[in-house]
DNA sequence: CTCGTCTTGGCAACCGGTTGCAAGAACCTT
DNA sequence: AAGGTTCTTGCAACCGGTTGCCAAGACGAG
């Protein structure tokens, strides 16, 4: 069907490997038979075949992308920032989602392998020692998650969580409630092993719990009847699932209880009230992966990026 | 690096050709030798090449899938349909974000033709002869596009204006303002051909705009002083982004402007005030376009799948 | 015990390119 | 004019599998 390289060779009496040089090391081909390969490359509408090219050289000039759930906005600004990287590097990315599945993450990196030049893993649930025994198959970066040895991009969601807490304290809160996220999330051991740390307050955890509205719709009982008058939650869309719940329920926010997302998420700033939040640098974070792939020959460097607390209406002073 | 299947003929003294079998026609091999095949190719962590496989065979066992802007919550539904559809047939989908740039657009069809066994184009910014013309070298299911002769999935825009339209002169509404999408939009002319036929009413058309809510956000100040008590948006986000806008500038809505989207995106639902929307089958349409494009050896069935008004807030009775 | 049939697995060509090697041509040098 | 360079191009092996064809061996029937 479509033009293969002999078709151009033959088409112009030359042979199929200096068709092949003709596009991919055009200096060592003569100018003029180069053109004359060149027009009937195109009055063919030939176009190499990337896969077949691979198989020699052992690059595609493509990277996968790996997300547990594409629904959720906080990942496509890190898609297209990544997307608009890759391109300007000549790359590009494939997305797939995993639907929060560990079994599909796999067999999703497996079918990756062979067919793109590196993978960027952003959140993913499975274990770090299935990581590392798919990481001999292609290489890898993550994006919050620390493995040993492996190049990794990290947000730090340890001084955001920090920066939340002191928030809420600077606002009188006392008693808050930690509401985390999926196992296997290591962005939700960060924030709970920080909020460990966090002197003078008490905490209490909810989870694991969806990382979804649903999920945070569905913990908003508990969290009503722990008596805690301020909330962390794992991400934006559980937070704005809380918002929804207690309101429900007739509790209003921040008057009664105050809550804080992560992300900073569009919709959070949409919301009535505005949902206050720790940004996560998610566009850097995208651009990151993709140069970290690319300079790293699987060398393990390590990026961590700042987050900020960006204070809207969702949070206010402790009732007295 | 990675076992191959030569590899895995050395170590248990069979023929490539065997192993190959071994795992494309079990049924073709001894019991006996296939064991232990299985258990060799096992021990070295043996995986069939995917784009090598696929050279010989001409099937990659995935379909590449289009969207002009992943951050689009309208994209997200369709997408995981498709997956979750194509997962069931033993296929993959690899996902690509065009950023509304129609070469982006044709650059990305190119590098999937060969990885990906076709290509779900949604919502295509390119021109149709451009389509036709990159159909040759990869199979095409399109969404929202009628492009003869080509498998489509298209969802009842017609209907769905003619839905809301007649809502709004239910309401008391007669001035009534256009908010269309980008250039190369079929949704878009759908629309606008639609409106054009609704008949005793008082059309002014705004466009073309970006789809997203910077663009109803820009035209806000426009609308406002054109004198319209209502507005239909080319899809949700136009149509948020107008709310926003109109708020900014004192002006209530629906007390003194009425606004209907397009899609039924989550965030609209949670918009105060909730915004009434025509709903777009976004699921089954991810399903059926997988569908097609397994079951259409590109011939071209066209599937149109209804859209429905969902009235909530965003809409209310012309002032008077 | 011989013949015919069925299983099994090796051989080799092929998919669409890439690339090291070498030969011939053209161009310089001295 | 001989010898040395540099260019240009063809040859053939190779990437990792698949598959049509064929021969050897197993097995059952007569």
């Amino acid at each position: 069907m479509a033009a293969t390289i002999k078709d151009v060779a033959r088409a112009c009496g030359v042979h199929v490997s200096t068709v092949s040089r003709t596009f991919s090391a055009p200096h060592l081909v003569n100018p003029a038979t180069r053109s004359r390969v060149l027009a009937a490359a195109d009055d063919l509408g030939y176009r190499p075949n990337r896969a077949a090219r691979a198989l020699t050289t052992g690059r595609t000039f493509n990277m996968g992308l790996i997300v547990a759930d594409i629904s959720n906005p906080f990942f496509p600004p890190l898609i297209k920032a990544a997307q608009a990287q890759a391109r300007g590097r000549d790359y590009h990315v494939f997305v797939a989602d995993t639907d929060e599945d560990p079994r599909v993450e796999e067999e999703l990196i497996r079918t990756f392998t062979k067919q793109v030049d590196g993978v960027l893993l952003c959140s993913p649930r499975l274990s770090n020692k299935m990581i590392e025994r798919l990481a001999e198959d292609v290489p890898f970066v993550v994006v919050n998650r620390r493995i040993k040895g492996m190049p990794a991009v990290l947000m730090n969601v340890a001084q955001g969580a920090k920066l939340a807490l002191e928030h809420l304290a600077g606002l009188g809160h006392h008693r808050i409630a930690l509401v985390s996220g999926p196992i296997g999330s290591w962005t939700s051991n960060e924030m709970q092993g920080a909020a460990a740390e966090a002197a003078g307050l008490d905490l209490i955890f909810f989870g694991p719990n969806q990382p979804t509205e649903a999920g945070g719709l569905a913990v908003a009982p508990e969290v009503a009847a722990c008596g805690a008058t301020a909330v962390l939650a794992y991400n934006d869309l559980v937070a704005l699932g809380l918002i929804e719940g207690l309101a429900a329920m007739e509790i209003g926010v921040p008057d009664q209880i105050s809550v804080i997302g992560f992300d900073d998420i569009l919709p959070g700033r949409l919301n009535r009230p505005k949902l206050t939040t720790v940004a996560m640098p998610a566009v850097a974070a995208g651009r990151m992966a993709v140069d970290l792939l690319l300079q790293s020959g699987g060398e393990g460097a390590t990026v961590t990026l700042d987050t900020a607390l960006i204070v809207r209406e969702s949070t206010g002073r402790a009732q007295t």
